[in-house]
DNA sequence: CTGAAAGCGCTAACAC
DNA sequence: GTGTTAGCGCTTTCAG
């Protein structure tokens, strides 16, 4: 590890360090003969800044953190890779962390963001997040959060979410005007407010025109599960509230034989991939982690532009049909 | 931003930095009485060191450095997880950067490690590169490089590897231990390596026992297709060089009607996630990339405990059955 | 045009 | 037990 300084070209140089510095900036105040004799030797000797001593002097780092629960995930993935583009077009670095849905590890990497002193955070909460005194401490050295898709109940902070409800209610419509009768609901952690705002939208759109078995799952495995069980009350519709549940009903359905859409039909609220893995493909409602990206990245950088203003973003969902319902 | 600094707390406390920063990393020299007062203060007022002071001091800051063509990938989700547990439990930071199989960017994301100063670099590299200039700087600067998956054919790096060969091989004989007659086997891109190497192994070992169909296909659209027009020759069995090939074939599978296993048998090489998603689930040869980063991990331990030793390793494959054949 | 000097927050000898 | 001091590598006044 013996990285080149400044200190050291300034001395090969013969120049001050200050001198150096400013000719690799391209200062108006240098000579080019200096910049010149500077940038060569620099570039012979394969200078890079130190990222540290920068941050530290100037007290900008650049950097944002980012919490998920997981990156295997299809719309978190999306999420990030909009993030990502915006960072690297905006000039800012990325420490992406997983929580692993537990809320001792957020802790961890809620704390390693402060030790690195990140400028801004993005989170997805887990669904036992129920302190939310580290987030407020960020928000108290003015470190905005983002919160999105798994956000706070509470309106006091800045949260970027698919439009939840109506989401929900497009699918309920969707089944409604199918003439369905008897519909499997299938929904995530009760405690999740994602899990409350869909549950609510299709209860509403639902009412006393569909009959609804509703059942609450908490991962792919619990969905098949409970799938597979209620299957046998002869419902004429699944609908799922996420991809991890599609994947779990689907199996359920594979298993049991049943043909979509003229057996059963399927329709889902999902990012897209896991629906056209299926033929036919399954109808779903389209919340994209890419354009829940961008809009988490523009509410971050009004955030850090200095804006107190905390508000609740939503990005609209639409129909995409494959030939499940 | 206004963190609690060591000064702030020796200011209020009426102590030295260096008997704060001492009573805070419990130095046996402090009294009980002092260390509790530190403590309490530094508790009070929320108190994070800041990493960049102590990297910069330290000259050491635990950070890995992860360039990989595109984190939405079930093969480098799970690589990039293993590595994030042994990060955690080692006391390490990861910086998680994504190429996205561009030469260019791979270029920056390089830069972007040498500035903050990582100790150590994972690196899948892009289909284009050519030029390992950038990483062999790294190397000079005595940081160790263990590339995975996408290595640079040269043995004088550091390499972890799924085993190509051998996965193909356990695919083949277990078509042949099912008595299977007439195989339609899919592959990717001729040109890649990894394609090569499968084909070899399978065309080996399936010599003079059964009949295979090949083809070559990019994408899982056209691995559908393909398998559409296919089917129509009678394979008894689907043979699947990866995951993505895997759920063009099985659409096809499904759109005809065919049951598996009675109808049709299939088997793949993947990571496993996609072979669970079915009913019955897919039986597959495992070339896990949770391993893989166990492995590189591992490796990368090595090289920065000082070992110099470069070479190749390679993880196992194993048939994992699924009820496809 | 260039240099000297201060300081970001922290650690680690070296004193007393 | 505690304080003083000297940096880590860099930016940025302020002088000349």
């Amino acid at each position: 590890m013996n990285n080149t300084t400044l200190k050291k070209i300034s001395e090969m140089l013969g120049l001050s360090i200050s001198t150096v510095s400013r000719a690799l900036k391209d200062h108006p105040d240098i000579s080019d003969k200096t910049k010149q004799r500077v940038t060569e030797l620099a570039q012979a000797l394969d200078y890079e800044p130190n990222a540290n001593a920068i941050n530290l002097r100037t007290s900008k780092n650049n950097l944002f953190g980012l919490i998920v629960p997981s990156i295997s995930n299809f719309f978190y993935d999306s999420f990030i890779t909009a993030i990502e583009e915006e960072c690297r077009k905006n000039n800012y670095s990325m420490m992406i962390l997983q929580s692993g849905d537990d809320a001792a590890v957020e802790q961890e990497n809620i704390k390693l963001c402060r030790q690195n002193r990140v400028c801004g955070l993005f989170a997805c909460i887990t669904s036992q997040t129920v302190n939310l005194d580290a987030f407020n401490k960020l928000g108290n050295i003015e470190v905005p959060v983002v919160f999105f898709d798994k956000v706070p109940d509470d309106s006091s902070y800045n949260r970027v979410c698919v439009a939840d409800a109506l989401s929900a209610t497009i699918a309920a419509n969707a089944i409604i005007e199918k003439k369905k009768k008897k519909v499997l609901a299938l929904f995530g952690n009760k405690n999740l407010s994602i899990t409350k705002k869909r549950l609510l939208a299709f209860d509403i759109a639902t009412d006393n025109k569909i009959k609804s078995l509703v059942a609450y799952v908490n991962n792919a495995e619990e969905a098949e599960q409970v799938t597979s069980k209620l299957l046998k009350e002869k419902p004429d519709t699944v609908f799922c509230m996420s991809d991890e549940i599609l994947t779990g009903a689907m199996k359920a359905i594979q298993k049991e034989g049943l043909k979509i859409p003229a057996d059963i039909a399927v329709i889902a609220i999902s990012n897209g991939f896991i629906p056209k893995l299926y033929f036919p493909e399954i109808t779903y409602v389209e919340t994209s982690g890419y354009k829940l990206g961008k809009l988490a990245f523009s509410s971050m950088i009004a955030c850090v532009a200095g804006s107190n203003f905390m508000q609740e973003l939503t990005i609209e969902s639409s129909l995409v049909a494959g030939g499940s319902i």
